[in-house]
DNA sequence: TATCAAATTGAAAACGGATTTCAATTTCAG
DNA sequence: CTGAAATTGAAATCCGTTTTCAATTTGATA
């Protein structure tokens, strides 16, 4: 991954590398800018800049600070719904058939085109179901 | 539907009255207060504890403010997943059985226990998918 | 290497919606 | 009635997002 920005700058590697390094994870603005070490106003930019490209996801979680998160493979992600745990905040690719097969069930039976990729399923991911009270 | 605080007052029953007679909408908090005819302070409150009796929805829309919309039955709706357009913000519900087989298959297959009422689907409502460009 | 226009940075300010404060008012039990 | 408790709503506050702008950095060109 490398930036797009027209200029390759110091501020830029850092976030990338630091993103990439937490590739897992969900991370607001400030976490990202002290993280990545870079000023609020920068992270903010290349994160937008990144989100609109779908390098990065944005998840604007109803309290708080809304969080970004890297995307390996954003051609893919453009096309299928994501699940997230409500417990540790996974995110978890869901490239499936029984997705696809609900969405012609919503459209041939309920008239609904479902948006595969805008949806996300909210739920508990495996670990912090075996984990349970953790 | 009444109201649940201690006190009956004249603002409740207008903002309530006004929730009913725009049960299919989604309503700012400003378009309720001002449609209702009472202060937004009182309008925000009076909303969030219903939200949290779950006898509206409470949507955070990532761009702009969030919004309200009546829901007629709490407690089934406390249950099933719901569809929304993207293009009209229509609200469908989706009391289904494909959604629980999906499901199974998520529990089974990926190890994910969705949480069918907290999960939101999106994509273009009947009405929008006909109407097209309009 | 020197020069400079364009791009980038980040502190600070502006913005905007959500939430709280608090004095005045309203409700209702006694 | 009376008064304690609940409610109201204008205004203030909070807090995350976005913009501004002067200073800095980048990289193409000579």
């Amino acid at each position: 991954m490398t930036s797009r920005g027209a200029y390759s700058t110091k501020q830029r590697s850092l976030l990338i590398d630091y993103l990439e390094a937490h590739a897992g994870q969900r991370l607001t603005l400030d976490e990202l800018a002290v993280g990545a070490g870079v000023g609020r106003t920068t992270a903010y930019r290349l994160m937008e800049m990144l989100a609109s490209q779908g390098a990065v996801h944005k998840y604007q979680a109803a309290e708080g600070s809304c969080c970004y998160q890297f995307v390996a493979d954003p051609k893919a992600c453009a096309q299928h719904a994501h699940m997230v745990c409500t417990a540790c905040s996974e995110l978890v690719h869901l490239d499936c058939g029984e997705v696809r097969q609900l969405a012609r069930h919503l459209l041939a039976e309920h008239g609904f085109a479902l948006d595969e990729k805008r949806t996300v399923l909210y739920g508990l991911c495996a670990d912090c179901l075996k984990g349970d009270g953790a």
